[in-house]
DNA sequence: TAAATTCCCATAAATTCCCATTTTTTTCTT
DNA sequence: AAGAAAAAAATGGGAATTTATGGGAATTTA
């Protein structure tokens, strides 16, 4: 499975249309199973979860798992009824146009407070779209807390804890 | 596994080219899965840590590694959250061409400060890129240090330390 | 029909590809 | 062991391609 690596900072017309990391679209092809050359890739949006300030971008094989994991579900189960929502409701299908590009539509671009400028940030099978300075101020409170580590702290010595309990 | 050794400086044209070291290059080939003979071989620069001043790579089997280890770490989890910026977002995947080079973009080289020379060191599973004055500056601290050493203290004494705890 | 959305085309900048030359290293020969 | 020949590595430059971005016409939607 192909995953998204790498970050981008691209503008946004007046019509919401933003370029996507060339990297990115290539993740995109070819997640998406109806793809071939000469059309045009598709993938979701999610924007529902209000905790977060940015829009999460799933391919078409992502989603499909999200999907086939929430049909597992109890039907009329609370659990169920919130992913639905989440996944079903407050997401939107979209497609890559033929010069690489995205529309993020108005009411999508509002609730993330994104104007002239699009931040995108790969995270594992998908990839997350930003206003820069929202992001930039999640980035410098990381910053921090890593400078407040001891000066030869590695943060991949968390990748050895991953079999234990890890604490908050 | 195969592991990295040795140290090399190249020149750094205007477009970011640079070769890499040709034993490193052997290396990156034998430790990427999808290479065969006339491919180019790919890695991964991963550059987000704010507190390091050079670049480090991974070959494609080190990357898996690591990405197996993040997925095992719970879904939501802040380490989690905090390496997939790092391995995810803040990285740039990456291939040797047909001559050897290697392109470092400008944000990149920004970064480090490099200009019109790139040092190369290995270490262990991956190799750094640094700004060659940078390195020298850090040598010269680990050199300053074993100087304050007693004159018969051996480093490889640490090696027999390293299945108890070491001290500050 | 006004507003929004999609489609189509155009262009500048950045990136990649391809080929040529110079250096350095290794191998071969005497 | 020295020098010549061959191979490998490092470097440079231009052409071709890809990206990012902008604008207008056509089409759809409300």
């Amino acid at each position: 499975m192909r995953r998204f690596r790498g970050e981008g900072l691209n503008k946004v017309d007046s019509k919401g249309r933003v370029s996507i990391p060339a990297l990115f679209r290539r993740v995109i092809e070819a997640c998406d199973p109806a793809w071939t050359d000469g059309l045009q890739p598709e993938l979701v949006i999610v924007y529902g979860d209000s905790r977060k300030n940015f829009l999460e971008c799933y391919t078409i094989d992502a989603i499909d798992e999200v999907d086939q994991k929430i049909s597992d579900l109890p039907r009329g189960s609370i659990q169920r009824k919130m992913l639905e929502r989440l996944f079903h409701g407050q997401s939107f299908p979209t497609s890559v146009d033929d010069t690489g590009r995205l529309v993020i539509p108005h009411k999508l671009r509002e609730k993330i407070g994104i104007k002239a400028e699009a931040y995108f940030i790969a995270s594992g099978d998908t990839f997350q779209i930003w206003n820069p300075e929202t992001f930039q101020e999640d980035q410098d409170k990381a910053n921090a807390w890593l400078q407040s580590l001891p000066e030869d702290f590695d943060p991949l010595i968390y990748l050895d804890a991953s079999d234990r309990q890890i604490d908050e």
